[in-house]
DNA sequence: AATGAATGAGGATTCATTCAT
DNA sequence: GATGAATGAATCCTCATTCAT
């Protein structure tokens, strides 16, 4: 008898293997083999599971996007005021289990393949927009009409430290990410236009 | 004699035909021979100049990076105070001919690129270590000790306007970006610690 | 489950292949294309299955020597006194499967091969080290001190019997190449110093 | 004005480069360009005194069998008697300027080019018949209607040897292996039918 | 469910050879 | 006489994908 309920398994277990394995890699240069390897099974199952190496991408980059979604929801949650919403989506981006060597590796990998990837596009974009009004619906009550200009600002600041971590061969300092971005905010308060 | 003095000429075309299809492709898969086609040769000649694809590559990087030193310096002499200095790196960031969509598409690549290849990251740490320079160089008079915090914050805020510039569909929008790394300036002159 | 057990039966089709292609070319100017065509496979599966074509030539050499190994191992055993067991060497030499015109072309050309590559030429000193102690075992009680000079006299005749016979275009007589070793032989023997 | 009666001097550079280079690269692999470099000039050059790289091997061949043939020649000229003959080609097999490790290498190249080249083939075989005829002419008056024998083993013997120094990685010892074949001689004569 | 077997398509690179000057 | 320029044709090798079992 056929074991029940491996698709799950199999599924998610190549997911984890694919960012594993970009991050390695630091490219999307990685071969199905590789990835089906490193999830422990034959690359024909991954395509059995996935049809195309385009569809495994995909799903992992929903993934990395997903675990971000949940940590902001979270954080949102507990979130008292504004301000707090604004410091939850910036705390969120820097301490997820995203904001490492990895994931963050493999972040800006998928930016990148979102430039051709439709799909891919699309998933980014969706992250974007989200960021964005979470970042809006804190802002607006703090900044007013500024609101837009600060959550465009704030949103470019984080890709672009997400961006340099990635570059860069140390550790990546979550705290130090999170204390920069929290400082250009008070001083986007601060400032009278 | 033949034909003489091919060589720069050749060379050139490459790089830009690099560039020009790296942006067109929005990614590095690109065959040599669709760079040898853009700029009108065989994929021989091709090799025949630049020994490999890597080479290639590194050039045309290193062109990317050599228009935007250029046009840096050239404003940086014009700048009369600090504060001058300080919007003249700004400006030169969205103003250059880089600024444009597939020269920030080719940005984009090469900065993954630099995450695989040693001498791409060398490259590019040494744009990141000039643009932080130039950028403390004005920042000290204005900001003091809090120098070393804007330089960071302003330079990361460059690179995510350019991340999100290669993932956007409409035309780069060089003045609207300059804009909010200016506001970013002001907030941080103005903010107290 | 599929088709299992497939590898040594490819394997040995593509040594037999290599064999067989580098005796029609009489080069070893042959592709894996060819070879694999021969084989009755495509060139990526040899490739799958050896990884280059160096590792191809490889175990293609080492096939021919080892059947020649088997063969004078064989005809060893029923040796029953010292010049018999010279006679064995020598006739193993010609009567082998080895012994053909595809196999002697074959031949040669691992002995060019082995001028380039290390690993081909540590398959073929091991040969050349095997053949002259079996030569000496059964010279020593023949010839005494003189057996060292004997055994090299006689590996030098087999192999240039060898390469004429690569050159030639009749077919390979062993009977006779056989003969003119055993000539040589009886005369060393018989000769005083 | 041009140089005159560069011909014959741009075509025995590029003869001599041929042989040092593939004795180099101990192979026929070896491009034009590399010949061509080393004979100090450029490969276009190379093809227009030869036509094709075929004509460059081929009087590359030639010129190694002509030194050897002129050598024979002059040793021949000071042989007094029968067994000094056949000394003579013994001696100028090895003591020639042929007996050198590139030109032995070269030598061995060419033995496994002409099992390709029609005229590579013509050539050694040409060679063959005179080494064979210059032994019987000697060995006639010495051991009769064995000569034919006696001539085809010397010969093969002589072969042996150089494809064995060709591999060793030892300077080649012309003293030594003309010793063998003497021996080889002397046996011969010795021994009774 | 799972995988070894198999391949077509493609890509970087090399090189003999030709040609215009 | 001489050569830089240029290319077409090959060749090795990789890899996503399919299929039979």
């Amino acid at each position: 008898m056929p074991k029940l309920g491996m698709e799950p398994i199999r599924r998610e277990a190549l997911v984890k293997a694919t960012i594993a394995e970009i991050g390695r890699a630091r490219s999307l240069d990685v071969t199905v083999a590789q990835i089906a390897k490193r999830a422990g099974m034959s690359s024909a199952l991954a395509h059995h599971y996935f049809g195309t190496k385009e569809q495994i991408f995909d799903a992992a980059m929903r993934k990395v996007l997903a675990i971000y979604a949940k940590d902001v929801r979270k954080l949102l949650k507990k979130a008292k005021s504004p301000k707090e919403r604004v410091e939850a989506v910036i705390h969120a981006s820097f301490a997820s289990a995203n904001f490492e060597a990895a994931a963050i590796a493999a972040w800006l990998q998928f930016y990148v393949y979102a430039q051709t990837l439709p799909s891919a596009r699309r998933l980014l974009q969706a992250y974007l927009r989200r960021l964005r009004s979470n970042l809006l619906v804190g802002l607006r009550p703090l900044v007013g009409a500024r609101a837009e200009d600060a959550a465009e600002m704030l949103g470019a600041l984080i890709d672009g430290i997400y961006i340099r971590a990635a570059l860069s061969k140390d550790k990546p300092d979550g705290a130090a990410a999170e204390a920069m971005v929290r400082g250009a905010l008070e001083h986007f308060i601060a400032g009278q236009d």
